[in-house]
RNA sequence: GGGCCCGUAGCCUAGCACGGACCAAGGCGCCGGCCUUCGGAGCCGGAGAUCCCGGGUUCAAAUCCCGGCGGGCCCA
C-alpha cells in the first residue's frame, strides 16, 4: 500500500457514493500534519452540482468512507467549513511502506504508470565543436526523460542527429583546408574544444574579413551536401573525432545512444525523396507557382492565398534544395516508423553500460525505426514554429492518432550572465543576459566548467580529510558536479531561460544538487555507523514532529513519480528531492539517532533507511549521480 | 507588426497542469546566533512581496477568462 494506492481508493468510493463523476475529487497533502495525510476540497465543488451545503456533504461522505473501514484510515475529520481531512493509522502505514520501500525499491513502481515504446531524439549538436552549457540542458532533460521513462518499465530507444552538412562543418573544414590548421590539436587539448574554439572561431573570423573565402566556403559546402568526395571524405573523419570527443562528455552527464543519424548519410540513403509522398498527400503542402516564392514548396498554415512568411513555412527552395523543415520533415516521417526506408548502419562504438552504439553509413546492414507509441524531440524552443508546422503536417496526412506521437519537448535557451560574458569574454552587455555565440566562441564549455567544479570540491573534501584516497576523491568530485549541474538545468521550469553564471554555478551553497548529496551522505553515515537496521514497526507517540515531518514527506514520493511521468517533468523529481533532503537536515539537527535509546534508535534508523531509499529510488530515475561520502 | 512563451521580496526560483485552509514557500545576498552530540557543503532567528496592472468568473483567484503593460524567442 501506498499513498497513491490509498488515493485512488478514496476517490473511487467518493465517485460511487455521490454517482457522478464530472466533478473531480482533487487530493492533496496538507502541508500540516494537523489536517491529516490526505486531504480534499470535493465538498465545496460538489456542494454546487449537487445542491447541497458543503459541510452537511462532506460530513456524509465522511460517514460514508468510514463505514467502508478501508484499511489504514484511522480517522476522517470535516474541517474549515468542508475539508475532508484523512488521518491514518501513521504507526502502521509509515512503518508498512518503508518497509516495502527498502525491500522492493523501483519494483513498486514499474509498470504500473504505463509502458510502452519511447523513443527520443536529443543532444543533436553540431559535429564542429564542444559541447556547451547550453546544449548541457538539452542533453541533461534527455538522460533524466530516458532513466525516468526505463526505470519505470517503457522501452526506451534514444538517437541523436548530426547535421554534418552544414555551413558550421564547412567553416571548421575551411579551417583545416584553405588556414592550414594543423589536424593534431595543441599540447593535449580535447579535439572537439580544439575544433570549436580554435579552428572554427578563426575561420569565421577570416570569412567574415576576407571576401574571397567566401566563396571557399560555399565550395566545402556544396561538397559536403554532395558527398562522395575528397573533401567529404575528410570533413566525415574529421566530424567523426569530433563526435566522439562529444561523446565523451555526454557519457559525463549520464547519456546513452542507441543510433546517431548523420545528415549526410540520410541524403545519400535517398531519405529525401519520400519528402514527395508527403507533399502529395498533403492539402496543406503546396507548390508556389508565382511571386517571390514561385518554385518553392511550402507548407500552409495561413488561410488564403498569399504566402505569409509570419506563418507558413518553406521546405523546398526555388531551386529545389531542402530547407532544414523539409529535412526534418521527412526524417520525422522516418523516425516514426511510417516510411518503408532502411539506411545503412554500423557499431560506431560502446556506451559506458557497454551497449553498442550504432551510427548511419554509405554501406552496412539496412536499419529502419519501428515505430514507437511516442517520439520525444527534445528542441530547443526557439524551433515551435516549424516543429508545429511538422505535427500539422503528420496530423493531416496520418492522422490525429500518428501526429499525436509527435511531441516537440521543448525548453528555452541557456543565456550567458552579463557578469560572466564581461568576466571571462570581455564582452559588456546592457542587458543582464546574452545570448552564447559559437560563432564568437561566447560560451562555456561543458568540460570546462565541470572541471572547475571538480576542482573546488575536491578542495573542499581535502580541507576537510573527509576522503582517504586521492584517486576516490576525484571520482566522488566528479559525481557532486555532474550532480550539481544537472539541478541547475534541470529543476528549472522548461519555459524559463536560464541565465547562467559561472561563479553562482560554482557555489555548491543552498539549493542545489549538492545539498541533496550532502543530506544522503549524512544518511549513510548513520546507517554504516548504526552497526544494526532499524525497526519497521515504528510508534510514532514516542517521536516528535520532526521525525513525523520527515516521515510524512518521504510517503509522498510516489504521487510525485506518478505526476513526472504523466506530465513528463523530471524536475517534479529535482525539486522533491531538494525539500526532501531538506526536510532531511531538518530532522539531523533535531532528532538525534545513534545517541537515543532503544527503541527510538531503532525506529530513527528505520527513518533514515527508509529516507536514503528514497532517494536512491529519485536519483535513479532522473539519472542524479550518488556518493556516501564527500 | 504577427505568433508563441515568460512576469512571484534587491536578485534567482517553487507553487499555476487540477482554484481551496496562501494574511504566499525555498535559495542567494544582508543582519544576528549555533561547532565536547550521528560529517557545519549544515541548522536556528531577523529584515525583505501592490504574486506586473486593470477588469471578470466564483462561496473562494498567485492559479481560470478578457484587456493592457513589460521582457524573451521566432518570422526561407
Amino acid at each position: 500500500m501506498d499513498i497513491l494506492l490509498l488515493g485512488d481508493r478514496v476517490k473511487e468510493a467518493i465517485y460511487e457514493f455521490v454517482g457522478r463523476r464530472d466533478v473531480e475529487v482533487t487530493l492533496e497533502v496538507p502541508q500540516s500534519p494537523e489536517y491529516g495525510d490526505l486531504s480534499t476540497p470535493y465538498a465545496f465543488k460538489a456542494a454546487r452540482v449537487l445542491g447541497r451545503r458543503p459541510l452537511d456533504l462532506a460530513s456524509d461522505i465522511r460517514d460514508h468512507l468510514l463505514s467502508l473501514g478501508i484499511d489504514y484510515i484511522a480517522d476522517i475529520r470535516v474541517e474549515g467549513g468542508g475539508y475532508i481531512n484523512i488521518h491514518l493509522d501513521r504507526n502502521r502505514f509509515y512503518s508498512d511502506y518503508f518497509r516495502r520501500l527498502v525491500e522492493e525499491g523501483l519494483d513498486l513502481f514499474r509498470g504500473r504508470f504505463g509502458e510502452g515504446y519511447v523513443r527520443i531524439e536529443y543532444t543533436s549538436v553540431n559535429p564542429n565543436k564542444a559541447i556547451h552549457i547550453g546544449h548541457a540542458r538539452n542533453i541533461l532533460l534527455g538522460v533524466a526523460l530516458h532513466r525516468l521513462l526505463s526505470s519505470l518499465g517503457y522501452r526506451v530507444h534514444l538517437m541523436n542527429y548530426i547535421d554534418d552538412t552544414g555551413v558550421q562543418m564547412a567553416d571548421l573544414m575551411l579551417g583545416f583546408i584553405e588556414l592550414n590548421f594543423p589536424l593534431e590539436p595543441p599540447n593535449g587539448m580535447k579535439f572537439d574544444k580544439y575544433c570549436g574554439d580554435v579552428v572554427y572561431v578563426e575561420s569565421v573570423r577570416r570569412v567574415e574579413e576576407e571576401r574571397r573565402l567566401r566563396d571557399v566556403e560555399r565550395k566545402i559546402l556544396r561538397a559536403l551536401e554532395e558527398g562522395d568526395n575528397p573533401i567529404y571524405e575528410y570533413s566525415r573523419r574529421v566530424a567523426e573525432r569530433v563526435v566522439r570527443a562529444q561523446l565523451e562528455t555526454c557519457f559525463r552527464l549520464g547519456a546513452k545512444y542507441d543510433v546517431l543519424a548523420w545528415e549526410s548519410d540520410l541524403v545519400r540513403s535517398g531519405l529525401h525523396n519520400h519528402l514527395s509522398k508527403v507533399i502529395e498527400a498533403s492539402r496543406k503542402i503546396i507548390r508556389v507557382e508565382e511571386g517571390r516564392y514561385a518554385g518553392a514548396v511550402v507548407i500552409k498554415v495561413s488561410e488564403g492565398d498569399e504566402i505569409d512568411p509570419k506563418r507558413d513555412e518553406v521546405i523546398v527552395r526555388s531551386d529545389g534544395t531542402l530547407t532544414y523543415v523539409g529535412k526534418d520533415l521527412v526524417f520525422a516521417m522516418w523516425k516514426l516508423g511510417l516510411l518503408d526506408m532502411h539506411v545503412p548502419v554500423d557499431v560506431f562504438g560502446e556506451n559506458p553500460d557497454g551497449s553498442k552504439i550504432f551510427t548511419t553509413r554509405d554501406s552496412g546492414l539496412g536499419y529502419k525505426p519501428d515505430p514507437p507509441d511516442i517520439l520525444l524531440n527534445v528542441i530547443g524552443r526557439e524551433q515551435t514554429k516549424p516543429q508545429n508546422a511538422i505535427k500539422e503536417v503528420l496530423r493531416e496526412v496520418y492522422g490525429e492518432e500518428v501526429g499525436g506521437k509527435y511531441i516537440h519537448y521543448s525548453y528555452e535557451l541557456v543565456k550567458l550572465s552579463a557578469e560572466s560574458a564581461r568576466k571571462y569574454f570581455g564582452v559588456e552587455s546592457e542587458k543582464s543576459a546574452v545570448k552564447m555565440s559559437g560563432r564568437r566562441g561566447l560560451y562555456f564549455n561543458v568540460d570546462d566548467v565541470l572541471a572547475k567544479m571538480v576542482e573546488i570540491v575536491y578542495r573542499h573534501m581535502v580541507e576537510n580529510k573527509s576522503i582517504a584516497s586521492e584517486q576516490e576523491a576525484r571520482q566522488v568530485a566528479e559525481k557532486v558536479a555532474v550532480a550539481s549541474l544537472m539541478y541547475q538545468l534541470i529543476a528549472i521550469d522548461r519555459d524559463k531561460p536560464i541565465v547562467f553564471d559561472i561563479d553562482k554555478s560554482l557555489d555548491f551553497k543552498g539549493e542545489t544538487g549538492a545539498y541533496i548529496l550532502y543530506s544522503y551522505v549524512r544518511a549513510n553515515s548513520i546507517l554504516s555507523n548504526a552497526g544494526e537496521s532499524g525497526d519497521f514497526n515504528i510508534d510514532y507517540s514516542l517521536l516528535n514532529m520532526y521525525d513525523l515531518g520527515l516521515s510524512r514527506f518521504i510517503v509522498v514520493a510516489p504521487i510525485v513519480i506518478h505526476s513526472a511521468v504523466k506530465y513528463l517533468e523530471p524536475k517534479y523529481i529535482m525539486t522533491y528531492l531538494y525539500r526532501l533532503a531538506k526536510s532531511f537536515n531538518d530532522f539531523y539537527e533535531r532528532c538525534p539517532v545513534l545517541s537515543s535509546t532503544d527503541p527510538v534508535r531503532r525506529y530513527r534508523l528505520a527513518i533514515v533507511r527508509a529516507y536514503a531509499s528514497t532517494v536512491e529510488l529519485l536519483a535513479r530515475l532522473v539519472g542524479l549521480p550518488l556518493v556516501k561520502k564527500m
